[in-house]
RNA sequence: GGGCUCAUAGUUCAGCGGCUAGAACGUCUCCUUUACACGGAGAAGGUCACCGGUUCGAUUCCGGUUGGGCCCACCA
């Protein structure tokens, strides 16, 4: 058998990603209804560009155990879907074509982006991860913004209404004046500026008609006009006596009332301040709590409004300098003091977000506090804890989900408004998707007041509207409604930790909203990929590492061995030097395999007596296997991989390889019967080996499967092999052969120390163990050709001795 | 501020109520040996973060402290 001397990664990998593709290894089969499915809810990444090494990490770690569970002969749905559905795609498009969706026709831009995410990013982005040898089913493809998925979501939309859980109206949401679209957190970040704490003198109407100054301190006085409400901690005896009195505000005169409550902070400012709608998140928890008046004092357009009188058409900055230079004239403003704090921009322009009250959607789901938790607890978490991330955030939340933005490129809303009575009209479901903008109402008069014209929604879904619908969107890309019935609920959903409270929570959410089921049995939560000091990569760091350049260096194998190196759900800082772990272990099962292949040429599958070596190796693989496979039952990939790595160096390369020599080399010394015990050993356990690191290093163990293994046990691929069973564990053998071994370490370390060849000859060899004579001889011919001992000497020692291994040598 | 998590060799990680605490990379010494020098054999390198507790015995279990990371909240 002709076998090259070296293993060309490069040039192997992607042969074998094409050859599974033209044989359609990793295709789901519908028609098959009869086999256990595995149905996996994966991630669609947002497509910005090039994939991560974040995402080559996780996604290495889902692929590993999707392509166990397809070796344990599973139906595997795997669909692969991207999410360009949103606000950063957006982004992306506006930066990489040098345009501004707010300076264009709106058609046109939507237009411009689902090209740019087809022609210009989808395919590299694929490209991408079929070169890190992810086991997708292409064929299985959605997009979160494409007809498929705009259907579900708009239809999501219709019935959620239907069912009375989603509401719009007036409510405080965060906005861009800059941008003019509402905005989520996730779109937000902290931005340390500089600022001043302005010392305002108040005053406190007293029953008797006394006024008392009282001083707050803000760093928003143009906030003034929008004061509705001043507060203290219930704690605080400088002013407890002010509870329930009314205050004069400075400059607009309107008078509040003095209100008590726990979140005002004893140490910050005076400690007491003014509740403004909205200047912050407390104060929208104020409003709702204490049914104070909204005051709004800033426009959607970041200018004053009338409710600042003479400032109305000044932006807040103007409007914050003149009020302050009338309060000092009025001698009302006592000191400024220099501070920086963090306010919230918007990430994309890095303007201050205001908080606003606009017409917003929203699924009502403040109610379902206990059941949420419910729905976490019987969900099946690896690794366990991190329900724990669920349960906090399901415990902190303060509102409904918002899901209406004013954007572009996203799903519409399937409703139109009557002009008259602002009744609700739904699209028909037969319709969909609709693009209200674009499509007539199904009705030519309100059904409420009859009035016939309409106002269509011109607001688009939050992302997560859409994406939390994952498993509806990939199972309904199958047909047959029986083979859905199989898929969904799903059997797993992998991500990461950090949008367990995005992603994962929302989809529970809608998944229970809808059909009252958990969407899968078991998610499986990783880690990141860090930079070399264990810090988040991002690219404002500079710290990114791009996966591309690592495969192209080393291989994907390497990377996917690299990220099977941590435990599930543990973050793990990437060193290049991590990549050459993987290289290495590809050369040596590729030299391993060289060796084996050149002694089974004449290999014949056979039931015989094994030599005790061979059922000392074949013993402890079967310990390999039993534990390896409960490993990676329970998604442990990384003790898989760390288990079989040692056996197949330490065990397989470094003693049996070497054990077995002397038979392979020799049978007509040592016999025919023992070479062929030798080749049973060195098949089964090579092929084990392979199998088991198969979901790992895809490409090497397709590469030796097909060179030797594919003609004899009959499979187009290792992926679509039979994971191991494990054999018989023979703990006599294991005694005997380990005592072998160690009278085998004994003589490389004495060679060692003398500083010579181990093929030095050893004159002679005393040992002493606790395994009988007749057990000694059946492992003598391997001692001696493995040592180079000419004369050896064995003495069984009793079981009471202390030790259980003596041996002197003379080189 | 809250939640979770981590702390073990120079580095990245395993591990475990009791052996001499392991691996990889790195360092040093030796060995061309018929699968592999992209290799092999061996060595050096650890107060298992710190302080208490439980225990015959703690790196391991419990409590606390310190420090790192991620997420969430706050930021008048």
């Amino acid at each position: 058998m002709e076998i090259p001397e070296r293993y060309d990664s490069k040039e192997a990998e992607p042969r074998w990603q094409k050859h599974w593709e033209e044989h359609g290894i990793f295709k789901f089969d519908a028609s098959d209804t009869r086999r256990e499915c595995f149905s996996v809810d994966t991630p669609p990444p947002t497509i910005s560009g090039k994939v991560h090494l974040g995402h080559a990490y996780s996604y290495s770690q889902q692929d590993f155990i999707v392509r166990f569970q397809r070796m344990l002969g599973k139906n595997i749905f795997y669909p692969f879907g991207t999410d360009n559905n949103g606000v950063a795609t957006e982004r992306l498009v506006e930066k990489m074509k040098k345009v501004s969706a707010r300076n264009m026709p709106r058609e046109a831009f939507i237009q411009l982006c689902s090209e740019t995410v087809e022609k210009e990013l989808k395919p590299e982005y694929v490209q991408d991860m079929k070169r890190m040898g992810m086991s997708f089913d292409f064929s299985l493809f959605y997009d979160t913004i494409d007809t498929h998925a705009r259907r579900i979501s708009q239809r999501s939309f219709i019935e959620l209404y239907k069912k009375g859980r989603e509401y719009r109206k007036d409510a405080p949401a965060m906005w861009c004046p800059q941008c003019r679209t509402g905005i989520s957190q996730v779109e937000c970040e902290d931005k340390e500026v500089d600022s001043f704490f302005n010392d305002i003198v108040f005053k406190v109407q007293h029953k008797d008609g006394r006024a008392e100054d009282v001083v707050i301190a803000t760093t928003r006085p143009e906030l003034l006009p929008a004061c509705v409400a001043v507060m203290f901690n219930p704690e605080d005896s400088r002013y407890q006596k002010f509870k329930g009195m009314d205050v004069a505000v400075p400059l607009f005169g309107q008078t509040v009332k003095a209100i008590a409550d726990k979140r005002v902070s004893l140490e910050k400012g005076t400690g007491i301040v003014m509740c403004c709608t909205f200047g912050d998140q407390t104060d929208m928890e104020w409003q709702k709590a204490y049914a104070l008046p909204i005051k709004t004092a800033i426009g959607p357009d970041g200018k004053m409004t009338s409710v600042a009188g003479k400032y109305e058409g000044k932006t807040v900055h103007e409007a914050r300098k003149e009020m302050l230079a009338e309060l000092k004239a009025a001698g009302l403003l006592l000191a400024q003091k220099a501070i920086k704090h963090a306010v919230k921009v918007h990430e994309r322009c890095g303007t201050e977000i205001e908080i606003l009250k606009t017409k917003q959607w929203f699924i009502q789901y403040l109610d379902l506090r206990e059941e949420m938790l419910e729905w976490g607890q019987k969900l099946n978490w690896y690794p366990p804890h991190m329900r724990h991330r669920y349960e906090h955030w399901v415990n902190g939340l303060q509102w409904d989900w918002m899901i209406s933005r004013q954007r572009f490129f996203g799903v519409p809303f399937p409703v139109w408004y009557c002009k008259e009575c602002e009744g609700v009209i739904l699209a028909n479901e037969s319709d969909l998707p609709v693009d209200p903008l674009k499509h007539q109402a199904p009705v030519s008069a309100c059904p409420k007041c009859g009035c016939v014209s309409f106002v269509p929604e011109s607001d688009v879904m939050d992302t997560w509207a859409t994406s939390s619908l994952t498993p509806l969107i990939s199972t309904e890309l199958v047909k047959d409604p029986e083979m859905r019935k199989k898929l969904f609920p799903m059997s797993l959903r992998p991500q990461a930790h950090d949008i367990i409270t995005f992603w994962l929570f929302n989809t529970v959410v809608k998944s229970r909203l809808h059909f009252g089921v958990n969407p899968w049995k078991d998610c499986v939560i990783s880690g990141h990929a860090q930079d070399p000091h264990g810090r988040k990569m991002s690219k404002s760091k500079g710290n990114v590492v791009e996966p591309q350049a690592m495969i192209a260096k080393y291989s994907a194998d390497a990377l996917r061995f690299w990220a099977a190196g941590s435990r599930l759900g543990e973050d793990l800082p990437f060193q290049e030097k991590d990549l050459v772990t993987g290289e290495k272990f590809a050369t040596k099962l590729w030299n391993a395999a060289r060796f084996s292949f050149l002694h089974l040429a004449d290999y014949k599958d056979e039931k015989m007596k094994l030599e005790l070596v061979d059922r000392w190796l074949l013993s402890k693989l079967s310990r390999i296997v039993t534990d390896a496979t409960a490993h990676f039952n329970s998604y442990e990939y990384s003790k898989t991989k760390s288990d079989t790595e040692a056996f197949f160096w330490r065990v397989f390369c470094d003693n049996y390889l070497e054990m077995v020599k002397d038979r392979l080399y020799n049978p007509q010394q040592r016999g025919i019967e023992a070479r062929r015990s030798a080749q049973y050993g060195l098949y089964h356990a090579l092929l084990t080996v392979v199998k088991l690191m198969a979901p790992i290093t895809p490409h090497i163990t397709e590469e030796v499967y097909q060179r030797f293994y594919a003609a004899h046990e009959g499979k187009k691929s290792v992926h679509i092999a039979a994971w191991p069973t494990a054999g018989t564990v023979d703990e006599d053998a294991e005694r005997v052969g380990d005592f072998l071994l160690e009278a085998v370490e004994h003589m490389r370390r004495a060679k060692s120390e003398k500083k010579v060849s181990l093929k030095t000859p050893v004159k002679k060899m005393f040992l002493k163990g606790k395994i009988s004579t007749e057990e000694f001889s059946e492992i003598l011919p391997e001692l001696k050709s493995v040592t180079q001992a000419g004369e050896v000497e064995y003495e069984r020692l009793p079981e009471s001795a202390e030790t259980a291994f003596i041996c002197d040598l003379e080189l």
